[in-house]
DNA sequence: ATCCGCATGTAACCCGTTACATGATTCT
DNA sequence: AGAATCATGTAACGGGTTACATGCGGAT
């Protein structure tokens, strides 16, 4: 039933079928319209990839559409129990501190998916951790550039990445404030559990 | 002779073989040691990747190090004149404004590269075309962003693409800046040449 | 009747990851 | 001598890109 452990690719996918069923091409117009989506799946990438989320029974193909439209030659997907369970496993993954750049993206989307699924106390828990990962490897670049005091480009490279995870590490300031200072979300996980 | 175009991977390792003739263990350490070296190509990407430049007669492997130290069994590269050419072709392409955010390391990884290759004014020009990029796309997520008037985590996942592209884009500004002030870099090409 | 957009899929090809294998050199 | 590091490489596997194929539906 479960080959393995999924893709990044597979985890975001699943995570757009939780936040409402989708058929493939649902999903290619999403990331076609989104500016988030700078990266545009291929077929040869989604259609195969919605098929492994099947096979693995994490996802299930209905007849209907979300407006409960019979849809005849669409497959328009929605999570199995398994499914959600692997989707809330998915989101509640620490923040690996090590590899915080990189996946700087991917924990942009889990934010994303988290609205409807946790408690504003999770979300800025999960912040927290995303806080101190971004703030431990700014200061490591910061040492390095110490070490690095002349004015050659790839000095000035470096200023350029500490640019950009200060200005992560400030979003997440923001952000923070600004749950704390909004209200509890009303509707609690209509569509998604654990 | 010429399969047919590089990958950003293989254009990067020519670069850094145009920079210093180094062998694939050499350049393991480079990414290993520099914190830009998020990416830490395996044995399995890095060697072949290597084969496959000197099969398009791009690099030549030497017995001798940078030093002229004979090294029975390290394969230390050098550029050939067609791979010298490839590179700086490489270098003078054009940013692309519509996959400017996503090729950003690419982009800051040439600018590096122009250091010793490039004349102050054609890093310049470089550096305008960047930020033109950099520009257009930040004020497409603004305008975006202005159809988007609630406090989602959506709306506020996209705040965060702003924030880092408007850093981004300070930072070319700085950077032009620098470089104007700064004087021509004396050592013109000395190993790198068009 | 035809053309275009919807919607899904497939096959060849390439490349990266993981994991393992193999010698040579240096250190203790 | 034995261990760790240097240094290069290979094989299995998985998955993405490109490009092509297919069928249905509505519009002119």
């Amino acid at each position: 039933m479960a080959g393995y452990q999924l893709t990044s690719f597979e985890h975001v996918l699943l995570g757009l079928v939780c936040l409402s069923p989708s058929s493939g091409y649902d999903l290619k117009r999403m990331f076609a319209a989104t500016p988030m989506g700078v990266y545009q799946p291929s077929s040869g990438a989604l259609y195969p990839a919605l098929r492994r989320l099947e096979a693995r029974g994490l996802v299930r193909a209905t007849g209907l559409d979300a407006a409960g439209e019979s849809a005849r030659h669409r497959r328009v997907y929605e999570p199995t129990q398994a499914g959600q369970t692997a989707h809330m496993t998915w989101l509640r993954t620490p923040v690996e501190p090590s590899t915080v750049s990189r996946d700087l993206g991917l924990h942009l989307m889990r934010f994303v998916m988290m609205e409807h699924a946790f408690s504003r106390e999770a979300v800025l828990g999960f912040l927290d951790d995303l806080k101190d990962a971004l703030a431990a490897f700014t200061s490591g670049l910061e040492r390095y550039a110490a070490t690095q005091l002349d004015e050659s480009h790839p000095r000035l490279a470096l200023e350029h990445g500490l640019a950009v995870h200060r200005a992560s590490l400030q979003w997440v300031d923001h952000t923070i404030a600004t749950l704390r200072a909004a209200p509890e979300h009303r509707d609690k996980s209509p569509k998604v559990c654990g």
